[in-house]
DNA sequence: GGCCAGGACACCA
DNA sequence: TGGTGTCATGGC
C-alpha cells in the first residue's frame, strides 16, 4: 500500500528523485564520523538536536578520549553528561549512551564486528529493544555503522517529501520506511546516498522560502 | 526573546 | 493507535 493520496501518478519514481539529487549535489560520504562506534554515539547526539551542537559535544568527547566503546562503558554518566552538553538532553543522551554500550558488551563482548555480523533484521529487532534507540535512530546505526540496507525516515524526509505531497508524513515510521524500501531496490550504497541527499536538500533549500525556489526537486509537478 | 533542530518515551484516552 | 508533555542546549 502507497502512503500517497490519490495522486499516485504525480509521484516521480523514487529513483528519479535519487538520481536528480545526486546529479545535483554529488556523492555525500556519510555518514560524517571517524569509526562505525562515533556514528553510534552521532546517532544518539543528534536526536532531535541541530548537527552543529552535535558536533560540539563530539569534540569534548573526542577531547575527553571517550570515542572508545570501552572507554564510554566505564566513564559515569554524570561526567558522561557534562561532556556532551552543548548537544541538548545531556541526561538523557548519556543515559540512552551508557544502554547503547551495555547492550554491546552484554550481547556481543564489546564486539561491533560481531554485532554487525548479526543478520540485519534480527539486529534491528534487538537495537529497538535498547532503551533509548527508537526506529530513527537504530537504522541510521544499521546503514551508516553496519552497512546494511536500512532506508532511514528522518524529519527531513517526511517535509521534504510531504510538501511536495508526494507522501503523508503523518503515517508511522515503519509504513514510510516500507514505501521507500519496496520502490526501489534493497542497496546499501543507495539508501546511505539518498537519506544524505535528503538531508542536504533541506539544509540548502528548505530554511527559506525564497531559497525553495532553487530547489533541485522543484522541476516535479506537485511542487507547492 | 521566541522558535527550532537529522527522536524517543511515558502516560493517557 | 494516536495525541501530548518532557527532556535542554545553542544558533538565528
Amino acid at each position: 500500500m502507497s502512503p500517497n493520496d490519490p495522486t499516485d501518478q504525480d509521484v516521480p519514481d523514487l529513483l528519479e528523485v535519487y538520481r536528480h539529487l545526486f546529479d545535483h549535489f554529488g556523492p555525500q560520504h556519510w555518514w560524517p564520523a571517524e569509526s562505525p562506534f562515533e556514528v553510534i554515539v552521532g546517532a544518539v547526539l543528534t536526536q532531535n538536536t541541530a548537527w552543529v551542537n552535535v558536533e560540539k559535544a563530539i569534540a569534548q568527547l573526542r577531547a575527553a578520549d571517550l570515542l572508545r566503546l570501552d572507554a564510554l562503558n566505564a566513564v559515569s554518566e554524570s561526567k558522561l553528561a557534562q561532556c556532551i552538553r552543548a548537544s541538548g538532553f545531556f541526561n538523557l543522551k548519556a543515559r540512552r549512551l551508557k544502554a547503547v554500550t551495555a547492550f554491546i558488551f552484554s550481547e556481543y563482548e564489546g564486539s561491533l564486528e560481531r554485532m554487525f555480523a548479526a543478520p540485519g533484521p534480527k539486529l534491528r529487532e534487538k537495537l529497538l529493544t535498547v532503551k533509548g534507540l527508537g526506529p530513527e535512530t537504530v537504522d541510521s546505526i544499521l546503514l551508516y555503522a553496519g552497512q546494511k540496507p536500512f532506508f532511514v525516515i528522518d524529519a527531513y524526509t517526511r517535509r521534504i517529501f510531504s510538501r511536495h505531497q508526494w507522501l503523508d508524513a503523518r503515517k508511522s515510521y515503519e509504513s514510510l520506511q516500507a514505501y521507500f524500501m519496496s520502490q526501489q531496490p534493497r542497496h546499501t550504497q543507495t539508501f546511505n546516498e539518498y537519506h544524505a541527499l535528503i538531508v542536504k536538500t533541506a539544509k540548502v533549500y528548505c530554511k527559506k522560502r525564497a531559497d525553495c525556489d532553487k530547489c533541485p526537486l522543484r522541476i516535479y509537478p506537485a511542487f507547492p
